[in-house]
DNA sequence: TTGAAATTGATAAGCCCTCTCAAAATTCTA
DNA sequence: TAGAATTTTGAGAGGGCTTATCAATTTCAA
């Protein structure tokens, strides 16, 4: 059992890790650090900012390493744009996205009655939600003229 | 006006291209034509898909074209993994994911209320719902044991 | 502690998409 | 309708993001 501000996502990612016989490195456990205090973000981000303490920090672990998430549950690949953006599944007030396909712009918002009719298709077909992604594309006010 | 199956598209593009000044070309309407009859389709797929009997297309071409089509509202760029799918806005029947996490397998799912509450969404932050996109991950109840 | 196996970092390679530019096609003008 | 002006096309080069490669290092089980 691990302790500390993340304890329970670190026991995810060293159960998943045992799973598949992987190892606990101190990368992984400082970009999962890192990683838990975002809501989502992009590996070149990550990378500039673990930069500033951990300068020999390759990209493609980076890389490799949130998509270790990505397997273990932890975090969510979402592609936006031209870039991946990984998203924090455990982070509170999971949110969805609207975005207009006239000037990109995105507006976040959180609605639990959605979720609510998610988890009873989900238990109608026998699934147990973990995750989910939700987004809306249309035009927001100013492209609709 | 434009006549034939497609009537309706073909005169959305015209009308589009009129308004900026573009040009109708024999690649624009074979490329249209080929478009509508697909629910959704890559860059890619639509080239080997025409290269059978218009050999001389260039991949450069269809990209253009298919984003024209999405500035024109008759075609939605997605990114989807690494590639992007460009979707056909006017083909109705829109169904969602359910994704199970352990072995891969896939339900498809349509809830009318859901999708009435996406357009609350929608209208209460200004936006004009063109299409979305749902999937939910988790566990069926075979991976679940 | 020791050896097998996994990971890392640097960079090359790959993929998808857009840009470039000369030749061709379309539309406008008279 | 002929010619001019403008846009489009096709082929390949270029660019951004991500993954593959591989020797050196680290982890972990016995």
């Amino acid at each position: 059992m691990a302790s500390g501000k993340y304890a329970k996502e670190m026991d995810a990612l060293k159960e998943h890790l045992a799973k598949h016989h992987l190892k606990f490195t101190r990368q992984r456990e400082l970009i999962l650090n890192a990683f838990l205090r975002q809501e989502h973000i992009t590996a070149e981000a990550m990378y500039h900012q673990l930069a500033k303490t951990d300068p020999h920090l390759g990209l493609a672990t980076i890389y490799r390493t949130l998509n270790l998430f990505c397997d273990a549950g932890i975090a969510q690949a979402r592609h936006f744009g031209s870039q991946t953006q990984y998203d924090n599944v455990s982070h509170k007030g999971h949110h969805d996205h609207l975005i207009c396909t006239g000037c990109g712009k995105i507006v976040e918002f959180e609605n639990c009655e959605i979720e609510k009719l998610q988890e009873e298709v989900a238990a109608r077909n026998g699934f147990s939600i973990q995750t989910h992604r939700l987004e809306l594309y249309g035009l927001c006010t100013r492209c609709r003229n």
